[in-house]
DNA sequence: TCTTTCTGAGCAAACGTTTACCAAGCGAGC
DNA sequence: GCTCGCTTGGTAAACGTTTGCTCAGAAAGA
């Protein structure tokens, strides 16, 4: 089954065949019915390879992301594979564990199978091994920070705004005596995240206490041990705000373990806003950074760069605090007896 | 960058280094050694496009979900993506959502990028859209149901095992009233899981009381709507079994709400043990189901296919039981005091 | 009616591989 | 020394498309 069936069945040539499939303008009309009722008939659809071959497109995107495990990303690549399909792309997923070993392979696959374009979802740089993408002249888009060059397209998130929203957040139940759980200190976006927290808590007029600032790694595991570290101390701190919802996950379930009650003792902010914070218990106040907007922004400055259409080499996401069950008044205020937030969801519209 | 330069360097033909790339065995170790030089320091690797063309094998599994953002999966993915790779496929992942126009969708990618096998993951059966696959004699592998033909493999789960050993554990607690919220009725896993909570507590002496068997769709939201119709009625289990982890997690959350402890007012069962199991609040007891062994057996079914070494049709993969915290006596137990499990975590070794 | 212009279809060359077939070279046996 | 057979490298066809070029034929102008 392939295009000279088609075409034999039509009576027409080859090249009439992949002209009206291709939809090019100057195929009559009447022709182009008889080639389309051949193809229904047949229940032709071209061969991808050889189109790939001859066009020197082959029609794939790459995504690479860090850990398919995390929630966050399950849902960053149902809308970068609904982006990517609705434009005809095809897509290639792959995960990178944080292991440069697998980073490489990732690479080398996408090269291998000569994907047009890559999403590097990493929220981190690995430039050496990146090079051999750039070098290709394959586009490329990454998060937060990346070489600016001609082909490389920047997804640049505003963690601030949604993280000053919540330390004001703190901040005005009371809090004071406020901990960060970071993400892993290599990834530029766990870097980001905690200077913006920094930053934010200073304005409020609090210095943040460093036996407080533990170094995490984005995954239950370690916000349980940064969680046991901070239990370990003396001197604990009322609120805690976590680099991400699994972070938070961990640490709601050693706060659990410890016998503290969230949020009457311990005020808990997550960061991504994973679908399943809602369910948790209690349900978490958590910064949402949008996978959607996030997906969306990526295949088009791929395409963009690909379809040579005026590439934009910058996209702004930004971030806000979503307000639910797992922050209040510190322990030992006035008002410890009634929780901050009656309501199950609330959504923080302003700051 | 081509085959030719490479040839040309090594001062051999075109179809030597095609040779020695393929590790065909006449070709002399000397040259071998010559091609191998020329190919590391032009920094070449094949174009899979034109491999696939001419050799008809496009080197590339397809893995259909049905959703992505059910943790379940991305388990299941990484599993295939490790396996896959080893064998050096490429994989094409895609979710189905349970919408039929998704999965047609996913099919037809799946065949325009000619795809060697396809394992269907969806845990229910798509006659008439999968049939297009079969048609074209692509090898498939279901889970539990499937047309039994040449090119096709089945895994079986031993869904029984685990949900007895469940059942069991209930009963042994003390539980006389115990629900189970299914999955969608059109799964046929869901089917599956729910035949066997009722032969095994019927086994147990105990017959079911329809009111107690609702049907969830195996998202959270459907565990919290199922939960609430649970709660509606007069009167309430004293221990819940679900169809999988995401359900026992709405119904957790809906019985926070309510203010039903868990375990001590009601005991739960997830099916699945996806990993964030372990941190909920509290733990769940939980009903493994290895998602690295199903992915294993799938990408070795459709390579026996593909690869014509002794295809296997059949494959079974076992559950079994793991408690944790969230069962315990029945609420007005003598034992109701102490909970059943004091430590954190426990594997049921036998039943 | 003849020439010119223009529309649109077809021919054939590419794309980068694999592999069937052929041929050269060489050692060994008679 | 000649032939046979074995090893091993090269030539070229094929895979299924796209697309530049050519050219037939229709339309239009003279």
């Amino acid at each position: 089954m392939n295009i000279r069936a088609v075409a034999e069945r039509a009576k027409v040539s080859v090249a009439t065949v992949s002209r009206t499939i291709n939809r090019i303008p100057t195929v009559n009309s009447q022709m182009a019915k008889r080639v389309w009722e051949a193809i229904r008939e047949l229940d032709y659809f071209p061969n991808t390879q050889a189109r790939a071959l001859v066009s020197g497109r082959s029609r794939i995107l790459g995504l690479i992301v860090s850990e398919i495990t995390n929630p966050f990303f399950p849902e960053l690549i149902q809308g970068f594979e609904d982006v990517a399909v609705e434009s005809n792309y095809e897509i290639l997923v792959s995960s990178t564990n944080y292991d440069p070993k697998r980073m490489s392979l990732c690479i080398r696959r996408m090269l291998e199978r000569n994907v047009e374009g890559v999403a590097v979802m990493t929220f981190g740089i690995e430039e050496p091994l990146l090079d051999q993408l750039a070098e290709r002249k394959i586009p490329l888009v990454f998060v937060d920070v990346g070489r600016d060059r001609p082909g490389i397209s920047l997804l640049k998130v505003d963690y601030h705004h949604g993280i000053r929203q919540g330390v004001q957040h703190l901040a005005a139940l009371g809090h004071r005596k406020i901990g960060f759980i970071s993400g892993p200190a290599r990834l530029h976006s766990a870097q980001s995240r905690q200077n913006a927290f920094l930053k934010s808590i200073r304005e409020c007029g609090i210095e943040p206490n460093p036996e407080w600032l533990i170094e995490g790694d984005h995954t239950m595991e370690g916000g349980m041990v940064a969680m046991e570290k901070i239990l370990g101390k003396g001197r604990r701190p009322t609120a805690i705000m976590c680099s991400n919802d699994m972070t938070a996950l961990g640490v709601l379930h050693k706060a659990y373990r410890a016998g503290l009650r969230v949020p009457q003792d311990l005020s808990l902010i997550g960061f991504d806003d994973i679908h399943m914070a809602q369910v948790m218990i209690p349900p978490l106040t958590s910064i949402q950074m949008s996978r959607v907007e996030l997906a969306r922004a990526a295949v088009e400055a791929l395409r963009s760069h690909v379809e040579g259409t005026s590439p934009r080499r910058e996209f702004h996401i930004d971030t806000h605090l979503v307000v639910r069950e797992s922050t209040a008044f510190p322990p030992g205020t006035m008002e410890d007896l009634r929780p901050a937030h009656p309501q199950s969801q609330r959504t923080a519209t302003q700051d």
